[in-house]
DNA sequence: CGTCTATTTGAATGTACTCAAAAGCGGTGG
DNA sequence: CCACCGCTTTTGAGTACATTCAAATAGACG
């Protein structure tokens, strides 16, 4: 609980009292989820943001030929959810699960706008929270873009180590834009 | 400038009070800018973001070969920038810059953050402004990722048929992520 | 252990790229 | 007005990075 007070208060660059803290947290529940476990799911409206406190997660996009497309990976001190339906509140087209056991806080929809509406250090904390994503999954894009697979990686070995130690070779490769084939070859060039 | 008052009101899904928007409008200036007139320039830190009322815009991405990838269109009744650097405060590594004569509504960042303090409203509506632009980046980098350069171009037809109209070929095809080559070859495939 | 999943390695293939050049379009000035 | 220039789009031929197909090896988990 105190890892999301610290995220809160890195993210927005002040303190927050107890007060508002206390305020928020009872907004949200902590909940323990097994390895595997599907956070939200493709076509089911999502309801729910999850603040990882330990263990992993993903979020993944599965296209027509059923290839499944890695989003978004979540360590300790990351939300991670469908944001597309639980912002909009339609039925959503990414999936998200657990990479380990793993334990959350847990946000559901109508607190998440409660929350906002009703304490503006929060509203401020998810704006800013939103705001470096989106600037981080458009740097992220424009390097797709622009770079080849193997400068990709060797970025994403300098910004994300800790990805490369606990993320499954053949997800990091989705993340990259790559096949797990490409992404070997890749490691054996440079060891 | 009803044009942002819309936008503002469509974006939150509520009213504004005349007061909150003329408050909110005093934050603002409204300016004209020449065909390819520099907005947000790579290596500046960027003070501003623009909300064109008429005319068009895009940012880029400058890569080390020099190479320019379009990272956003902007037509009326959309904002850009560098939002990137406006957001953080560092040094750009974006560009931005007019596609045509433009009229645009100007907000600066300290009024951009007394605003979203002081006017809960409007910290909502950037709030979800910057949510959708997230949602629809995200399902942008995915069909990056699943989709060929056809699909992509059919999809992007489909959806903006306003930048197939107002938006040079070679710009599209950067935002695709394909060279203009390419882009002509899908064009002459599906006329 | 045995099975299932993940990773590695090899060879052939493909989508989009590079290089190259021609044709089209648009603005500017003589 | 049209001739010219620069920029954009088109088209052709050869190429490259990553893919596909295939199979062997390694690792994880019950």
């Amino acid at each position: 609980m105190h890892l999301l007070r610290e995220n809160i208060e890195k993210t927005i660059g002040t303190s927050l009292t107890d007060d508002e803290f206390s305020t928020f947290s009872n907004f949200l529940f902590e909940k323990a989820f097994d390895k595997k476990h599907l956070l939200a799911e493709e076509g089911q409206v999502c309801q729910y943001i999850y603040f990882l406190l330990k263990g992993s997660a993903y979020s993944y996009y599965t296209d027509a030929e059923g290839e499944k497309h890695a989003v978004q990976f979540a360590l300790e001190d990351f939300w991670v959810s469908d944001l597309y339906s639980f912002f909009s509140k339609r039925t959503g087209i990414y999936n998200a699960e657990t990479l380990e056991n793993s334990r959350c806080l847990v946000l559901n929809r109508a607190n998440f706008e409660t929350a906002c509406n009703t304490l503006p250090t929060i509203n401020n904390y998810f704006r800013i929270l939103i705001q470096n994503a989106f600037v981080s999954l458009q740097y992220r894009f424009v390097r797709r873009q622009s770079a080849d697979a193997e400068a990709r990686y060797a970025e994403l070995m300098r910004t994300h180590p800790a990805f490369i130690q606990r993320i499954p070779q053949y997800l990091l490769a989705s993340y990259l834009g790559i096949k797990p084939q490409s992404l070997s070859r890749i490691r054996h060039k440079h060891p």
